[in-house]
DNA sequence: CGTTTTTGACCCGCGC
DNA sequence: GCGCGGGTCAAAAACG
């Protein structure tokens, strides 16, 4: 069905972690599940008839099974490009393959060319990747950390441009991605990828008034993205911090919508709990802070099967 | 003056 | 093999 239209309007590239939808309790459901190269996207996410405001995971390999992407494929077809989700195991630390200065060993330091050629390695391993969809008028939403943007790029099928930010800490190769959906410009998708080695440089917990600290360093404008992302190193409270977030997050500008979702220390455990995340009734409630906000339940898909 | 953003160029993977 | 599109680099500009 739309997979045809899909195939053709989607970056093979775009990834996307799942499909997550808001059940009835209240409890987000992750619908599909995709590990990253996959062929669904979060646009493709964004075409569905009953676009989620949610979040989308992209656990650890280790985590996932790799039938993950028929999930995703299913919803919308796999006529796109699966390319072999399966890359290699995702090593421990991901922070060894940053950028040109790591992996380069010692040899390529030839041309210029070269050293923008970045990090020839076979096969790039990704990492873990989580996205979510934000609807806020802010592209940048506050998330603790402090990001440098390093491009920005036009996508494809879109109107909007697409930014890519890096954390500022050095020995943290966090980057995110933030992009406005070209199927509803009111919704932000945020992509993390990979986890910080070092603590949230604001405190958990109020973050917000504090905002200020280090989006004020940009002057707001860039402020950064939202939420908090998993730490493996810094493992937060669950569930409550989930909530903890949600209500403490505060948008600067008018934002008013948005939400977050933290993942918890590791998706893997996410996964295999298999929990649901209810949110406050009133969080979900009508406020429209929340309303767009999701919480989520993530299913790991033992089972392996199609989400129909 | 230090840090971040902007922006064009380059590289890479993938599809045709 | 070529072209397209995504992702990254890095120099210059902008900002506080």
């Amino acid at each position: 069905m739309a997979n045809s239209a899909f195939s053709d309007q989607v970056p093979s590239s775009l990834y996307a972690g799942g499909y997550y939808d808001i059940n009835p309790q209240g409890y987000l459901d992750m619908l599909a599940f995709q590990d990253y190269g996959g062929g669904a996207s979060l646009f493709d996410m964004l075409q569905q008839p009953t676009p989620p405001q949610a979040l989308v995971v992209d656990p650890p390999a280790s985590a996932m099974p790799e039938t993950t992407s028929d999930l995703v494929n299913t919803p919308t077809t796999n006529s796109s490009s699966i390319s072999s989700s399966s890359n290699e195991h995702v090593t421990d630390q991901e922070n060894n393959n940053t950028r040109s200065d790591d992996d380069d060993d010692e040899e390529k330091t030839t041309t210029n060319k070269q050293l923008k050629a970045k990090k020839k390695n076979p096969k790039k391993q990704r990492e873990p990747r989580f996205a979510f969809m934000t609807k806020t008028e802010v592209d940048h939403l506050d998330d603790g950390y402090r990001w440098r943007k390093y491009g920005q790029k036009a996508v494809k099928n879109s109107p909007f441009p697409r930014s890519y930010y890096r954390c500022t800490t050095a020995s943290c190769g966090v980057k995110k991605r933030v992009e406005r959906s070209s199927d509803d410009p009111s919704t932000v998708v945020t992509t993390y990828e990979g986890t910080h080695t070092h603590p949230c440089p604001i405190a958990p917990r109020g973050m917000l008034p504090e905002t200020a600290t280090y989006s004020g360093l940009n002057g707001g404008v860039n402020g950064v993205s939202s939420f908090l992302l998993p730490q493996n190193h810094y493992p937060q409270p669950s569930q409550s911090f989930f909530h903890n977030h949600i209500n403490s997050l505060n948008f600067n500008n008018n934002s008013t919508t948005t939400t977050s979702s933290t993942i918890p220390s590791t998706y893997s455990h996410y996964m295999q709990e298999r929990q649901s995340y209810p949110l406050s009734p009133s969080l979900l409630k009508d406020n429209g802070l929340l309303q767009d906000m999701v919480s989520f339940q993530i299913r790991k898909e033992e089972p392996k099967d199609e989400p129909s």
